[in-house]
DNA sequence: TGATTTTAGTCCTAACACGTACTAATATAA
DNA sequence: TTATATTAGTACGTGTTAGGACTAAAATCA
């Protein structure tokens, strides 16, 4: 019967979870606040980068292209549309769906915004990696997010 | 005058960019799912995992260890010693600060919740990654995190 | 067809999360 | 000492965030 025999605090994987909440924090805090300046919280950016060069989706798909819940995207959806950046459309096909795309004025926030972005972030991520150590970090999280994502549905233990 | 001649949506590190949210969120969303089977959320365990095996320390040191910011710490303390799981104790020596530490009842679900979770985590871990990997993407994640903190604090442009 | 289940989106609640403003206390400077 | 600046923690406003309840519509089943 496998008893916890040794200190919790010194499993091997902690080495990994605690720089991988570390070094997700330190970009995102780059990445808001820099996308503070631009008008735009993270999730609003999300959603105008997901509807960019589209011709808009329904919640679902941009709910799950953006990782941001259905509960918490009507919410900002809501301010979006507010700002008139984004329109909701009653699809025809599915009367339960609707679809999102952006205003003209999106439009023009999406070709400003996103570029000024990439373009801020870039020598971060440049400066801190090279090319084949992106290639192989790359490889590893997702390799890392394969074994959650199994169990997320499917088998439960 | 480097102009942007190519599309941003195809610059390098947004292939890194992408499986860091991507697999912090899944990770999170299973760390969060068993935290919340114990009773606590994803910020007041931190709270007690980091306060476990101290003696206490201040509001300061508990946010920088937790990457919590001081207000929102606040409110989770507010909740935490409602619950009777920690205990605020203004310092004598620094009238302004306070000292942090856990109650009996908060040890105790320390020495339980703790151990537990940890071992509902590892066989994900240890699923998706052997040791060398989990060593590889390790340092590779302290690498680009470097490369956000030297600006975080430092020059500011 | 009618009954059941699933799905899409909204609404609601509790808890974060961040920045700003604020108060009290400490430190530094003049 | 007096004026100034910094620091620790709290209060507040806005905006997520997850999850669950709810409604309407669609899909599946009997």
């Amino acid at each position: 019967m496998s008893v916890q025999t040794q200190d919790p605090g010194d499993e091997p994987f902690l080495k990994i979870l605690r720089p991988l909440v570390e070094t997700y924090s330190a970009v995102m805090r780059k990445d808001a606040q820099h996308i503070r300046t631009l008008g735009l919280t993270s999730s609003q950016f999300d959603v105008i980068a997901t509807l960019g060069d589209t011709n808009g989706m329904t919640c679902k798909q941009l709910s799950e292209a953006t990782l941001v819940t259905k509960g918490t995207l009507t919410g900002v959806l809501d301010r979006l549309e507010k700002k008139r950046l984004i329109e909701r459309e009653p699809s025809r096909e599915d009367r339960r769906s609707i679809f999102i795309r952006l205003t003209a004025g999106g439009e023009a926030c999406f070709q400003q915004v996103f570029p000024d972005h990439i373009h801020y972030l870039k020598p971060f991520f440049d400066g801190a990696l090279t090319a084949p150590e992106m290639a192989a970090l790359r490889t590893l999280l997702l390799k890392l997010k394969q074994g959650f994502q199994d169990s997320t549905e499917g088998e439960k233990r």
